[in-house]
DNA sequence: GGCAGACTGGATTACGCGTTCCAGTCTGCA
DNA sequence: TGCAGACTGGAACGCGTAATCCAGTCTGCC
């Protein structure tokens, strides 16, 4: 269940959704590559080809379109990571394939589409804090449920506790791309999603 | 081995370095609690008592106050964990509580004062980014000691690799503080942190 | 087919903020 | 005790950028 209906077409033409829709995909670009205060509205502008009038038309201000870009950024990246099934470890290791070949694919540049924007927001838009939290609540809630009916299946213990490996395992993601963003080598993330993946199977019930 | 003798002391008086000192350490401060772009340099101006012209006296401009604040920050980061004896599990859980207390403390306000700078720095400070991946590497290093000797004193199998294990906890910590940060709450901090000790608990030589 | 309101364009404004300038005072050293 | 250069103060400049305004054109609906 996402935050509002997605994005309330409160009046808004077929055409006028489409124009919002692009800004908004645009905007998401320039943010990604070149952050939230080094991306002008003017640069937004430019590339989406359209006037500061349009803009201002369905955004009230940046601080909102800012906030569109994050519901957008959350949709798509908890949307994709919806494809993976993490029920078997099999899944878990196909989805970190995915993950570090993406990174690479990347050059290790701009981090994570959702993270990234998490520690530029965080102290200065409470608002778009908010909508990141339910954006990783969500994206947490997928991990989760894959190693819930791992447990169902009886792949892992039941001692195990499939909602803190869950947190744990975002947490891991998260903070292997910061390093490799930083450090520009995927290195750190494959260690961070190898070392989660050797827990997971630390505690599968295989030898029980 | 810091980038530079501990910011170059070319000709500087007494007086001279402490006042720059003091510019450095205000500035990192404000930098932590509201982010790179939104401190201005009027701020750190008045919060440090000089005027703007004694700014440009000891930095050439903004970005080269903000990286002589990456340094700062990672010294001290570093330092602070230089305290800790990570050669045993015990030591791992000491420093686990130390940590989510500390963010606790600060109601899981700034996030990591290194690794926030890294999401706000790498795509358009080079120079920044460079610094901070150092910085990151000698925190790993000590890390890295830690396990290291905890596998010479027999304590971790043979077969268990203490440097990747080491930049994957570093990875957890900064994923776990990213997340606590966004959620102003302590949870996915102690998740990420407790997954990493429970996997090299597993890797324990005690049971072999 | 006409009109209300969605939609578009581009010029203009207002101002925050980094940076510079000049005119000084203090301080270590010969 | 003088003087070079480290150090300080505050006013002023100029640019980048968010935001506004007005003057339009298009479009669905009665």
């Amino acid at each position: 269940m996402p935050t509002q209906p997605p994005a309330a077409p409160r009046g808004l033409t077929r055409k006028g959704q489409a124009t919002r829709e692009r800004i908004v995909a645009t905007a998401a670009d320039l943010i990604f590559e070149k952050g939230v205060d080094h991306t002008t509205i003017d640069d937004v502008r430019t590339a989406a080809n359209v006037s500061s009038s349009q803009l201002y038309h369905y955004f009230d201000d940046k601080p909102a379109l800012v906030r569109a870009v994050v519901e957008h950024q959350a949709d798509t990246i908890v949307g994709g990571q919806e494809q993976f099934d993490l029920s078997s470890l099999r899944g878990f290791r196909k989805w970190r394939e995915f993950v570090v070949s993406y990174e690479r694919s990347l050059n290790c540049r701009g981090g994570c589409p959702i993270g990234s924007l998490g520690g530029q927001l965080s102290e200065t838009d409470q608002d778009a804090r908010e909508t990141l939290a339910v954006g990783f609540k969500r994206w947490e809630q997928t991990i989760r449920t894959g190693l819930r009916s791992m447990q169902e299946l009886g792949r892992l213990r039941r001692q195990a506790d499939p909602d803190k490996l869950a947190l744990a395992t975002l947490a891991a993601l998260q903070g292997g791309l910061l390093l490799s963003q930083i450090e520009r080598n995927t290195r750190p993330l494959e260690a961070a999603l190898d070392a989660m993946i050797d827990l997971i199977e630390s505690q599968s019930a295989k030898r029980a």
